[in-house]
DNA sequence: CAAAATTAATTTCGATACAAACTATTTGTA
DNA sequence: TACAAATAGTTTGTATCGAAATTAATTTTG
């Protein structure tokens, strides 16, 4: 095994540089997040709640919140945002009382022609500075660490342990 | 130009996948922090900022700030919350008394024997489970994008117009 | 059909995160 | 040396984020 141990030594190196690397990426997302928000007065979820609800025409609440892996709890917030500057709109689909049928103003569907794409400027900037081919091994790769880390929610607590 | 719009657009697609990915992956590191968080009673950035003490015996605040590339004011409360615990020390260095010099407490050291490692189980257990070639591959591309990212934060505001 | 379980959304609470404004201290300069 | 500029840290204010508890409506079950 010691090939395997070896190879497990490395990848904990290599997880520690990962996390880093996440961070700034998110850092540098989150810095290009409000320097749109000053120019359009709105934040990187707000915009991407937008941006999914004019695609899918309308939403309920939870769809909106299971299309942007987020809380429930969360988008709440961001729709409550959003609907104070009416760039949105909450209805009760009579069908179901429970749920908000959320959809697009008039005003909101203006603002989203004039707003940056919420795929984030500072990334596609990035990107377009990448080959394409390692573009497509990052995407690759990252859709797989985010399933396999999906997936080993229960066994990754009894894993630390042993790293 | 025709192959360069080609590339372009499909890089565009990517975006929109990476985007995604990354926020899958960010959730997906909460979940865990927060299972051991229960466990430990500590949340990844506070144990993160004790690694960090415990790796350089002692730091300004914001010599830990830019280890963790977070904002001070984002480490002042972390900072706070883990003296209230007593986990840590805050001391005004008598060279230069605007500095506050973080140490470690003799408890801390002892929590931080137990606990795991704060590069998150939860991406150690997903590395794990893939090839170390693509590992260092993901690794390698992340801290280009990271770099490339932190690098066009001015030039970014102005390119998602054209994209 | 009535009680229990489930589901959708919200509220509350605490942590993270940063910008902007502020205080205190140190350094640079005129 | 006195005054301006820079630096370290904190405070304040707002947004994000999720867990847990809550409310209201629907579905399942006994």
């Amino acid at each position: 095994m010691q090939i395997n141990e070896t190879q497990s030594q490395e990848k904990h190196r290599h997880a520690e540089e990962v996390m880093q690397s996440l961070r700034r990426v998110v850092k540098a997302l989150h810095e290009y997040s409000t320097s749109v928000e000053k120019q359009f007065g709105l934040t990187g979820p707000q915009l991407w709640a937008l941006w999914e609800l004019n695609r899918a025409g309308h939403l309920s609440l939870k769809a909106l919140s299971a299309r942007m892996h987020l809380d429930p709890s969360t988008v709440t917030g961001v729709v409550d945002r959003l609907q104070k500057r009416r760039l949105l709109v909450r209805a009760t689909d009579p069908k179901d009382r429970r749920r908000v049928v959320l959809s697009l103003t008039a005003e909101g569907i203006h603002l989203l022609k004039e707003a940056p794409h919420p795929a984030q400027g500072q990334l596609l900037y990035a990107l377009h500075g990448m080959d394409l081919e390692e573009v497509e091994q990052l995407n690759q790769t990252l859709k797989h660490l985010a399933s396999v880390m999906e997936v080993g929610s229960a066994e990754a607590r009894f894993f630390f342990a042993e790293g």
